[in-house]
DNA sequence: ACAATATGTCAATAACTGCTCACATATAGG
DNA sequence: CCTATATGTGAGCAGTTATTGACATATTGT
């Protein structure tokens, strides 16, 4: 139970203004860290610094700073340790945890946060 | 930012003793808490139980009761909030993403834990 | 060099989480 | 019924985390 990389990226995650901030990124290219605080009325802007730094040490956003400007993305294949989980876990059914995938990808729904509404 | 189901989900599957326990489960088809307790030396049967109510109420585990046992499993496809928020996030990399499930899927690991190995 | 901009870091605090211990509940067996 | 077994619950404490406010660092423009 050494706290490990999976770790890092379970508890990055575990918090909805992490995921928030990730999903937000994602819908860019990159994004400078002023403009994704911006985006967080009820937020302080160290707060979100904080959380960035979090993401980035877990690997799930890269930053590069261009003059005064830190731009974040989202790291491609950082979801590993998740789906090594979730496959050794959900060995069974995953047939449709695959399929499950594909069909959100087919459909091409709106990117952010749907997580919220789906599993109502 | 509503603390919704999928909250659940993933500030369930931030413990790493959670999802130890959801592993250890799932390389059974039923566990009686008990057992369930047994494989965890270090801890008290009771934060063993604190952690199985957390994952039933996150729908990560079901509850049998039989007599005086409580037999728990996993619940077949609780990961739908984990694959909505990964789909939506990596759109761009998903069909690699898909196809890793697939290949791991294929490859039949080792079930538990790997998580740890594979990030390193 | 100076002021403004973009962002990070540190210390302090409030809220949350996990753990244990003692107790409650329920079932089974004599 | 009474005792043992299987398990959950609640109070309390310790460690962790999120947020803020003040300060530090770096860069750009004048």
């Amino acid at each position: 139970m050494t706290t490990s990389e999976s770790d890092a990226i379970f508890s990055a995650l575990a918090d909805p203004t992490r995921r928030a901030i990730l999903s937000l990124i994602g819908e860019h290219e990159e994004l400078p860290a002023g403009e994704i605080a911006a985006h967080f009325d009820s937020l302080g802007r160290t707060a979100v610094s904080s959380h960035l730094r979090i993401l980035r040490l877990a690997g799930l956003v890269a930053e590069r700073r261009d003059g005064r400007f830190r731009h974040y993305s989202v790291t491609p294949t950082p979801a590993d340790a998740v789906v090594a989980f979730l496959t050794s876990v959900y060995q069974n059914s995953l047939e449709q945890l695959a399929s499950a995938v594909q069909d959100a990808s087919a459909a091409g729904d709106t990117p952010l946060d749907r997580t919220e509404e789906r599993s109502a």
